[in-house]
RNA sequence: GGAGAUGUAGCGAAGCUGGCCGUAACGCGCCGCACUCGAAAUGCGGUUGUCCAGAAAUGGGCACGUGGGUUCGAAUCCCACCGUCUCCGCCA
């Protein structure tokens, strides 16, 4: 949700800054149709006040045993006036509330415009690894080392699931462990959130009304409207942790981290090349958040990319940072920078997290402030966000990175505690 | 799933035979002042959010879980929905 006041003040510099991330609007008959919402509301409050007094004097005047009937004449007539300007004015609001939620947040002023194609590298670590021999892809490895069962995950879920088994569901479980550890020593609260959430839920981190279609709905017995869906990531369930608080400015930053599967969709989007577990309708995530006073998100989202690439780094994974250009970064968000892994398979780096700044974007919609200590007035906090991490493209990259001529695979040192001490995958 | 209770400020709580009740009794908490060498105790004062108009001072509207209804007038009466609690049933 955008501030309506800036809309109003500077509707140029608004269209511009949408524009950067290809967003085309016209705000001409916004404006008009703002400027008729309040001359409405300002016509009929008045008619309240008068309304009000006049519904004071009537008990008076009728102890003093005076006529009421001119009196009660005319609140009949005000009643009317103001129910029928109450209906317009409501029309107009959920006409302009309609409208705003659809617009998606302003891009940061170091954001470049445009979309993908001006995304840009802005850090590697590690090198591309070479391999003297034919490298596998991680579905045939996975497979000939039982970690993965896509045929089973098809045969349970259908198309765009798998099993981990073995010491492949171990391996996913020592990655959670891994996150998990880091996070609690760097003094995050530990969350584990309902599934289901509401929709209130969705509206507040961003995604609806837009995108109502690309999670899991639970339809309602009356098969049409849905009031719950199956969260598509813990950052769903984390922003509304606070909705409709007025926070104290002490309290800030809160930091926490969620562990839940996330739930996709992912209607159309089946690729070729993203064949195994780079794209699925269900996939592991750790998810780190923070409420932050807006002089502080510069810096928390600094943290957090940092956060993310010490996992990724610590792993021994190669994998580069990109910052996103405005059109790349999602609707709520008004700065992204995406960890990207290796993939030797795909030869290309894949998300396993994306960092992002939402200024005061989801707090606007979800109603989650701070009491200035200055001013004593409450103001918007400022939510980021980033995943720390996903294990669906860090579990795949282990697997083809460190695989080796034999066809085992290395584990990385910091997981080996958590895989009974072993350092190998092998058949 | 069945029965009952309940939802009022940061917390507890009164009001619920309709107008004198919404900044909202009373208590706690918090802030300021006084007393004090300082503190405690005590005393006095303050302490919701939002929208509209206005340069501002200020004036006004709305909000008693949410949404409707009755009425000149609703925290109060009626209806629906949501949350919480207790008991019963079922169940991992």
């Amino acid at each position: 949700m955008l501030d309506i006041t800036l809309i109003r003040e500077q509707p140029d510099f608004v269209r511009d800054e949408l524009a950067k991330k290809g967003y085309a609007v016209d705000f001409s008959v916004f404006l008009e149709r703002d400027a008729k919402r309040r001359q409405l509301i300002y016509e009929t409050e008045r008619l309240k006040a008068e309304k009000n007094q006049t519904s004071a004097q009537i008990p008076q005047l009728k102890k003093s045993g005076q006529d009421v009937a001119p009196l009660l004449a005319r609140m009949k007539e005000i009643n009317e006036t103001i129910k029928s300007g109450d209906e317009q004015i409501s029309h107009l609001n959920t006409v302009q509330k309609a409208f705003l939620d659809a617009l998606p947040n302003l891009p940061a002023d170091d954001v470049l415009p445009g979309g993908k194609e001006n995304n840009q590298v802005v850090r590697s670590v590690g090198k591309r690894p070479e391999f003297s021999f034919q490298p596998q892809h991680h579905v045939d490895l996975c497979e000939r080392l039982g970690l993965i069962d896509y045929k089973s995950g098809a045969r349970l879920g259908g198309s765009g699931f798998w099993v981990y088994r073995k010491l492949g569901a171990q391996l996913e479980w020592a990655l959670l462990n891994y996150f998990i550890e880091e996070h609690l020593k760097d003094g995050y609260e530990m969350i584990l959130p309902p599934h289901i959430l509401t929709w209130q839920c969705g509206y507040t981190a961003g995604q609806f009304p837009k995108f109502a279609d690309d999670v899991f709905q639970l339809r309602q017995d009356d098969g049409e409207s849905f009031s719950q869906f199956i969260l598509p990531t813990a950052e769903t369930a984390l922003v509304n942790l606070h909705r409709d608080e007025i926070l104290s400015a002490d309290q800030l930053p809160l930091k926490y981290f969620a562990f839940t599967p996330c739930y996709r969709k992912e209607a159309g989007s089946y690729r070729a090349e993203e064949r195994g577990m780079i794209r699925g309708h269900q996939f592991n995530k750790i998810e780190m958040f923070q409420y932050v006073l807006p002089g502080q998100a510069d810096q928390a989202l600094q943290e957090l990319v940092d956060k993310a690439s010490r996992l990724v780094e610590n792993l021994g994974l190669h994998f580069q940072v990109s910052k996103l250009a405005a059109g790349d970064c999602s609707a709520s968000m008004r700065r992204t920078y995406d960890i990207e892994v290796w993939i030797p398979s795909m030869n290309d780096y894949k998300e396993v997290s994306s960092a992002s700044d939402a200024g005061d974007y989801q707090a606007r919609r979800g109603n989650i402030r701070y009491r200035d200590p200055a001013s004593q007035k409450p103001g918007f906090v400022h939510t980021l966000n980033a995943s720390g991490l996903a294990t669906s493209r860090i579990f795949p990259a282990i697997i083809e990175q460190f695989q080796m001529a034999d066809g085992r695979i290395a584990i990385p040192d910091v997981l080996q505690k958590w895989m009974g001490g072993i350092k190998w995958l092998e058949a």
